[in-house]
DNA sequence: GGCGCAAGTATTGTTGACAATTTCGTCGCA
DNA sequence: TGCGACGAAATTGTCAACAATACTTGCGCC
């Protein structure tokens, strides 16, 4: 009974409590969304809620069946591949882009990322790793500036957080990807798109040989 | 007054009505939708159609904004621009995937779409390339089985399906695809994923670089 | 003890009315 | 004529009640 139990009349603002607290495990995989219950907890109108769970539906966070309510939806090991794999092509994308249009301040605050990420590693600071991560991936779609693709990675990115957050924890994972974020730091500040773009990629395809790991390993 | 005006109670329902008006341009872009006016249209609820709205702006084929009420998103002639770049690195997953994954009965199918793809070149019938094109593209995803990646490549070939339409019209369009359209097919019946991402991929880069010609072209 | 069946409960779907907000036209005034 | 205030119309947002549907519990029967 830790819930976030703000009132919020708005039925904007119950999408962003309802998703959060979907992102954060307040709500679990299959966990049964029932409405009249969220709109006591958020302090919401029953029609916010309902209006707020068919938008979650389709962005993919809530499953909705006819007459039997909303559950937040459970992305299995499969889909979470493909989710990452898709993800692969896209990111790739936005790394060959970011090559080609990097000013030379973006490339200032990729570095500094890049060396923050050692600085981590070296001093064994996992969650800040995380973060730095997070911080590279959402630079480089910005630097991009590719509005679409950068959707369609929020997107997938939403549906996958839980996966991503226990893959941090995996001991050693760090000091895997270190050097890969490293050469997608180089390449860009490079200006080299192709490089750019298969060092991404490589990030990538290591992110997924690494999932299987993380399905029965910490967190569950 | 042609519109359609069938009766359709459920709210699901208003949904595809809405979604086939706008992609068979009933609604133009920047169309306003309001509500009530809809709800006697399709002679379905206000709720129903607002509903529908909701789910329809997640899909990023309306807008909606505060206290404003709904209209056909535009999709400018950038954004279009994005939207296949998505769709290139994409399909391109997919292509790879299917030249891995695809049976023989699966590589028949290809084949045929494939000749009768040269047909309809063969004797001038545009609209009976235009349709094989989306299939052939189509049975990829299909044979790929990447459920994420179909459903990302369904939502922005929903937002583009305009620009798409008129890019078949151009003049000497399907000279220029078709034997791109060939190499794919032949790529992935030699299961060569490589040679089929690339195929894919310059295809649609050729898709890229016409789209600025038929923005000012045809249907205008 | 297991299995169908029926009543009761819980939950979602729908409707209509009302409140809040925006938009548009009109009038007065400099 | 131009401009700002004001008010009416149009439209969306919200709410509470009602109807329809799915789930559960308890009972009789084999």
């Amino acid at each position: 009974m830790s819930a976030v139990t703000a009132a919020a009349g708005g039925t904007e603002d119950v999408v962003d409590l309802v998703r959060t607290a979907i992102h954060q495990g307040e709500f679990v995989p299959n966990q049964r969304l029932v409405e009249a219950d969220l709109s006591v907890q958020f302090g919401a109108s029953r029609a916010a809620v309902r209006t707020a769970l068919v938008q979650l539906a389709a962005e993919g966070l809530v499953e909705r069946v006819q007459n039997r309510g909303a559950r937040v939806r459970a992305v299995s090991l499969d889909e979470a591949i493909e989710i990452s794999e898709v993800r692969m092509v896209v990111e790739g994308l936005c790394a060959a882009k970011a090559a080609e249009r990097a000013t030379d301040d973006d490339l200032a605050v990729l570095r500094e990322i890049g060396s923050d990420m050692q600085a981590a590693v070296d001093r064994g600071d996992v969650f800040g790793y995380s973060e730095l991560n997070r911080r590279l991936h959402a630079t480089v779609r910005g630097v991009a500036g590719q509005k679409v693709a950068g959707d369609v990675l929020e997107r997938l990115r939403g549906q996958n957080v839980r996966h991503q957050f226990r893959l941090a924890l995996l001991p050693g994972r760090a000091s895997v990807s270190l050097p890969q974020h490293l050469e997608i730091v180089d390449a860009i500040c490079a200006r080299d798109p192709r490089r750019a773009e298969s060092a991404m990629r490589a990030h990538l395809a290591s992110v997924i040989e690494t999932l299987p790991q993380v399905a029965s390993g910490p967190g569950r």
